[in-house]
DNA sequence: CAATCTTATTCGATTTGCTGAATGTAATTT
DNA sequence: AAATTACATTCAGCAAATCGAATAAGATTG
């Protein structure tokens, strides 16, 4: 049969068709974030969002980067964001642009603050 | 929560993760083709085939048209190719101009040829 | 209207995915 | 080295998808 290419490409689809992997690589527009950062935004539980993120690495879609007690997750291949907006309109959704959610340097979390407190420290002045 | 949306696109998401679906739709790249068609191309039973095609009816993906005996399916959003395509390329496997295998109008099997005699009935002349 | 053709649906067994709970692992601080 | 921090993995119960077999439904022909 000529369909094993298939099953890398289901792969794929695979792993992008749970909300919470979607919610994951929509925090991974802004750059590498740590697990904890996700943990802050998403509000779900640690242990759940590494499931998923085992799911996203094994689907080759993210790698991680050890950076002392934090790992640091990021998309391999940047195109899969116009996968997901190109499949968003065709959903009828909105685009990321109009659904943003995480800001760059706002984790609200201690851990992901201590983890940027030598890049972003003015920040602290006001609450909005 | 804000996530309803996703629910959408992973209905998209979901449909689209399955071998045999993404097959079906690489036969309906030639425009609307009857049940027998993908029957005798891919090889499937019928019943299997028609699973199918009713999640690619519910989630939205596919029409159906009757004609007679056959039912004619077709694809709704024709992007729906580009994001195969798109998402085929960040697989690493080849786009669908490589790996085509049915052809428009060489259905062998005999009720397809018996749906489209009146307007293709010169090809008996050769078997290549 | 009965027979036939094409396609759809239901049923059931098996597999696969989801997700919470508990536990494991690696780096860091003291 | 022990405690701590951040994250990963395993386990288990449950829900959903898969897929073959049987059957139903709708249109057409005689």
């Amino acid at each position: 049969m000529q369909m094993q290419s298939d099953e890398q490409l289901t792969r794929l689809f695979k792993a992008l068709m749970h909300p919470t992997r979607l919610e994951i690589l929509d925090i991974l527009r802004q750059g590498e974030q740590c697990v904890c950062h996700m943990e802050a935004h998403l509000g779900y539980r640690q242990a759940y969002i590494s499931q998923h993120l085992m799911v996203l690495r094994e689907a080759g879609l993210v790698e991680d980067r050890r950076d002392g007690w934090n790992i640091f997750y990021r998309v391999v291949e940047p195109r899969v964001f116009d996968l997901i907006d190109q499949a968003r309109l065709m959903s009828g959704v909105a685009t990321n642009a109009t659904r943003r959610r995480a800001r760059p340097s706002a984790c609200p979390c201690p851990k992901c603050a201590a983890a940027k407190v030598d890049t972003a420290m003015k920040e602290s002045s006001a609450t909005a």
